[in-house]
DNA sequence: TAGAGTTTCCTAGGAGTCCTAGGCAAATGG
DNA sequence: CCATTTGCCTAGGACTCCTAGGAAACTCTA
């Protein structure tokens, strides 16, 4: 048999990351990212463990992704300006990468997300925007929470198209931004 | 044939939602609802209409289950009592039943939700506490669309053990409840 | 109460999926 | 140039969703 296609897990993972951008990712199977490459289900074994493994590849690949946009953004800013940074290439991330952005969701076993080389960076960057705001632990730890729950709850539902009302998401986006701004510069100092 | 076991779309329903809620949404299976009730798979079709048929019925179901609660629990409550009640009621329901929680992530064809009977019981509660606020348009969607986002995303992470730093998320909630709280009592009046 | 009709569950089977086992051919390196 | 490693194959088992058609258990009506 002529022609190999040249796979490798890194491409592999790269393919179902697109194909969960395109069909979301509970559509991400086995023989569908074989069927992408010519290549029998089969064959892809050879490369990733299970169906699991490759879901998670793809999970800690996506993270990283969107560490680098939300890194990148924050370059130069602080206070309020850092956080609407942030916040904007969050959602325009998870907007534009529904499929790996939903990846990230994935539920792993303890030790399973550093065995597959992923960071920490986002936490990271949400923790020094926050000493931005003076924050100091516990309540970094609680507002940090805060922004991941928001953030993440926002672009969930609205890339499920649950936001109903008339009104876009885009335009409530900077109000609910500027409301976690207002909820950061009045935390209470001490806890 | 003896014994018939007395399926009806209703004891499917819930035997899928109760499932969910052992197993996970996404191992809701047609073959696995049909084992529980010692049956084989093809006898559900009688009473469902596919895998995904059944999965929106949990969704709607679920959906409604939540606003019971969350309906009871702001009985009598306003201001920032009635967030705390809310927000309280909210979370319990997730973390208790969290395959019936996930399933209202369920993303579904528009019209969909309303043909099965789906109500809107839980966004009207959350209107009703906002004006409580003396919010109005545009400001309460967009408010109301926060406390969404951040209690939705607060107990999905909370629910997939997202959050890893040493504080456990129940200390973090009252403190994520009140920067919400300060948020909406400082919101901009004239939009 | 007996027959007719409906409902409920069955068997049978096709198609798609995950995954393992074992094999051949292409690339690699001594 | 030959041996080893690597990449992809075929074959096949177990499980899934779902359809088609049949038989047994209920229900209704004359």
């Amino acid at each position: 048999m002529l022609a190999r296609a040249g796979l490798t897990v890194e491409r592999v993972v790269e393919a179902a990351a697109d194909l969960a951008d395109e069909a979301g990712f509970d559509r991400v199977t086995v023989s569908a990212v074989a069927r992408g490459f010519g290549v029998k289900d089969a064959s892809l074994y050879s490369h990733i463990r299970s169906l699991q493994d490759l879901r998670e590849r793809v999970a800690v690949r996506s993270a990283g992704e969107l560490a680098d946009r939300v890194g990148a953004a924050l370059m130069g800013c602080s206070g309020r300006d850092a956080l609407m940074a942030f916040a904007d290439a969050y959602r325009t991330f998870a907007l534009a990468h529904p499929g790996r952005y939903q990846a990230q969701q994935l539920a792993m076993a303890p030790g399973r997300w550093a065995e597959l080389g992923g960071d920490l960076r986002g936490i990271e960057a949400t923790y020094a925007l926050l000493r931005g705001y003076g924050l100091t632990e516990p309540a970094v730890t609680d507002a940090a929470r805060l922004l991941r729950s928001a953030f993440h709850g926002f672009v969930l539902v609205e890339s499920h198209g649950g936001f109903l009302a008339a009104r876009s998401p885009a335009q409530s986006w900077p109000e609910v931004v500027d409301a976690l701004h207002r909820a950061l510069s009045t935390w209470p100092a001490g806890a």
